[in-house]
Parts: structure tokens; sequence; C-alpha cells
DNA sequence: ATGGTAGAGGATCTA
């Protein structure tokens, strides 16, 4: 089974890269986020007629998410139990015995922001949601942009970066409650390349210097952590005309769906 | 030179 993450900023813009990714990749699952659709505008015939189905909640400009599969999801979820939230960030289903939850945390603009005081509220209601739903579903895949480089070698220029929104430690701090709970960092699980990263910023040329960050991520519960066979950023559409901003993120499970 | 680019929407806001 294989499973991906990635966000497209702006799926209308980015149908056809998703539509070709997914014929070349063949996941069961990619989650993606910054749709910036509402729900009447998602794109669904096209997708089936690339054999997907979706599950998705979305809003006009900002935010947006979704999960695309090959099979049909049920118990769905789109909103953090509990939290009032005017943003559609999250998004969860489940196949087969695997919960998968699509999920975009706010990225927080900059430390000591309104925005960063949003994203430092919202994080914890995610752990306590994802505890709950660890208790519930063994078969756990959290797939997304975290906005969090969990580590210094997530970080093209950790001086340059230190103490900054996607660094700070508060935002790490959280990124350890979330391997704490129960989830593992599936990149990690790896021996990967040095300097790995899924998001360079438009500007400064930074993708071709590679002056990223890794900052989506594919978070499995143990049981499916111990089927996970491979764990890999695909660079191929960044450098693509008019790509997203994010590279997808996709890992291979040894389990039968 | 606190810059630069992209998306949405139609002036800025967000990232």
């Amino acid at each position: 089974m294989k499973l991906a993450t990635w966000n497209v900023n702006s799926l209308k813009v980015r149908l056809p890269h998703v539509i070709d990714w997914l014929a070349q990749h063949q996941p069961e699952i990619l989650c993606v986020q910054e749709t910036k659709l509402t729900d009447e505008n998602f794109p669904v015939t096209e997708l089936a007629a690339a054999g997907y189905q979706a599950i998705f909640t979305g809003q006009k400009t900002y935010n947006g998410v979704a999960i695309l599969s090959k099979y049909p999801g049920i118990e769905t979820v789109t909103a953090i139990p509990g939290l009032v939230d005017e943003q559609k960030r999250v998004v969860a289903a489940t196949y087969g015995d695997v919960r998968v939850i699509s999920v975009y945390v706010p990225n927080g603009e900059a430390v000591g922001s309104e925005k960063y005081q949003y994203k430092l509220a919202w994080l914890p209601a995610l752990v306590h949601w994802l505890k709950q739903e660890l208790e519930r579903y063994p078969k756990l895949a959290v797939m997304g942009d975290f906005n969090i480089a969990p580590e210094d070698r997530d970080v093209h220029d950790p001086v340059l970066w230190q103490g900054s929104v996607l660094c700070s430690q508060p935002e790490r701090d959280v990124f350890a409650d979330l391997l704490n709970i129960g989830l593992s960092d599936s990149f990690r699980l790896f021996t990967q390349p040095e300097k790995s990263y899924t998001w360079w910023d438009y500007r400064m040329m930074a993708f071709r210097l590679n002056r990223g960050l890794r900052i989506d991520h594919i978070l499995l519960s143990e049981q499916l952590a111990r089927s996970c066979l491979s764990c890999q950023i695909d660079k191929a559409p960044r450098k693509l005309e008019r790509p997203s901003d994010h590279a997808p993120v996709m890992a291979e499970l040894n389990v039968i769906t």
C-alpha cells in the first residue's frame, strides 16, 4: 500500500500535475493540502476519470484539505472535534482498517504574531484528537503539511532559521509530543540523503539552491510503522512549470488493502 | 535596497 501527501497550493492550478503524478505512482491514498477550493468546485469528475475518489473540506481562497483514494472511505470527519475553527484544515477517513488523516497545520507567519498564537493553540487540539484516534484506530496514518521542521537537519540553514517560525522550540516541542503519543516520523525510519527537504520558497531561486525545509510529514502509528518499507520525497514535480512550492512525500507499507 | 514569487481575486492577504 502506497500512501502519499502533497501540499498542492491550489488544486485548481495543480490538477494536471496531480493527475500525472497519480498515474505515475498509483498510490492507494494521496492526502492533499491547500486545495483553496470550496466543496462545490472540487474537481470530482476529473479525479474520477483518473481513477480516484475524494473526501474533502474546503473554503474560498485559503486552506482546504482532501484525501484522494482508489477505494471508498468511511467514518469521515472534517474538523477537529471540539475545536471551534473556521479554517478547513483536517479531514479523516477509514480505508479498510487503516485510518487516514490529511492535515494542514497553520503556518504561523512569524514568532509572536497573532497567527503564531493561533498555531500554538491549534496544535495541542490536534495532538489531543490524534491521541484519541490512536486509541480507536491502531493503524493510523497522519499526513500533511505540519509547518514544522522537526530538527536542524531538516533546515538548509539552521543558524539563519534558528528560533524562527517553522523551527521555533515551542513548535518543535509539539512535534515531539506527536512522537510521544505513539506516532513515528516515517521519513526517519530509514537512512535518507542529507539535505532532504519538502518545501522551497518560490523566491530567491530557493529550489535551485536547495534552500528548503522538511515540513511535510507522514506520521505512522506503531502498527503501521512496523510495516513501513520506505519513505521518500519526490522532488520531480517541483521541477515542472508552475509547480507547487511543496514536493510530495510517499511511503510504502507492507499492508494489503 | 528587510528585498524576492505565487495564488486568489480584483486591493491586499497569505504563504
